[in-house]
DNA sequence: ATAATAAATTTGGTATGCCAAACTTTTTTT
DNA sequence: AAAAAAAGTTTGGCATACCAAATTTATTAT
């Protein structure tokens, strides 16, 4: 054995997508570093080899994008890592802010046709535990249409989607306060020097800081 | 990341394991290669590490053994291994002659519970789709009393409980046969000049070699 | 006992994936 | 435009886990 390569490949890849979704800035060499918290000359070495399997397109501006082959590669390893997660949350009882470590690991499993078997098993659910869209086998993602609370209409009622941050700390900020996907949520009030807001959330009044309102994806 | 190294440390104390409860003999560096399928030079490396670890014990007479912890490590990664089978097979309708490759890599996901949730989803089985029996969560294998068909009473009703020899080759035989955990199975006739012999499978007469009958465990 | 064979070991080498430190280039600030 | 900061790049190095080939040590057969 011993060649995992694959498993290092595919973080690489669905870490790019990720960047590349969330801000539309460009991705350079640095700031995927950081996201993968690797040495930038690792990186930089790595990206080099994606590209000679034009998995990803160095442009002369130094910027690391996705090729058409690369990003379904992401797109697969992603629909992996959130059926995966649907499995540990509904079927052995994990808690959602628990299962992404556990998914990182799971979503390397190689075979034809283990994900499939699973998305059947599962029921082909449409959404992860933390509200992500799952792509379908050919790595389409559907359109979720779905907007961040922070720019919600005040006094109208909102479900919660997803968590576009899903950090450890964020989660467990979210599970003190009860909020998850398919949670009610409501904006009272903003406040505009600091763009933090009273929502209402089971019935009761909270405040959300604004990196949090602008993380939390409803609909 | 890129360190994996339990992953393959858990195949050669899984092999350990395997080569020193099937035949008594004493397993040294040839066998433990050959069983891998790696280079006599590369095991001797590392059975070197499992033994600094305290995992394996050389003895003087070149023979390699697992220490108590070693041994542990390995019933645990079989329990882990067994466990993944039942789920493939029972929830993910996989047939039991094909799981084997996959929960190879199941087998290695590291997590402090869950094997135990997995376990609990599962009902607790007591025995893997080839028949094997489930270590529990300390390493402890319940006993089987199971016997080898070749040294079966002539007329007497057994059940097939599991497999000795989990080759591609021999469960695919077995699969053509439809002889699988839980088949019954009567030995009818035994043919003296090699030990092969006519059985009795499905209200069919068969004929099964010597190598076959010794690998397929009954009860 | 000696020759042949098998096992054990040593040596030098490979690929992957990672790092720190030094250095160069580019961008930003002043 | 010069200085400072950030980004990009090169270099040399490390650990893991593998291999082939040569060599030494045991074992087995004659």
């Amino acid at each position: 054995m011993a060649h995992f390569s694959h498993h290092s490949e595919e973080n690489y890849l669905k870490t790019l997508h990720k960047l590349s979704s969330r801000h539309d800035k460009k991705v350079n060499n640095i700031s995927l570093a950081r996201a993968l918290k690797l040495n930038p000359a690792t990186v930089l070495e790595m990206v080099r080899k994606l590209s000679e399997k034009k998995l990803v397109q160095l442009s002369g501006d130094k910027s690391i994008k996705l090729t058409a082959k690369g990003e379904k590669i992401a797109l697969i390893t992603i629909r992996r890592h959130r059926l995966w997660e649907v499995f540990l949350v509904e079927k052995l009882n994990y808690n959602w802010d628990e299962v992404h470590a556990l998914a990182e690991q799971l979503e390397h499993i190689e075979s034809k046709d283990l994900t499939d078997r699973l998305d059947s098993f599962l029921n082909k659910p449409a959404y992860d535990p933390h509200g992500d869209p799952i792509p379908d086998k050919n790595g389409k993602i559907r359109n979720t249409n779905s907007i961040r609370f922070s720019s919600a209409v005040i006094d109208k009622s909102y479900t919660v989607l997803h968590l576009a941050d899903t950090s450890d700390a964020f989660l467990e900020y979210l599970g003190k306060l009860n909020i998850k996907p398919g949670t009610k949520i409501k904006l009272k009030e903003k406040l505009e020097y600091d763009q933090s807001c009273i929502a209402e959330v089971n019935k009761r009044n909270i405040q959300l800081s604004e990196k949090a309102t602008s993380n939390i994806m409803v609909h």
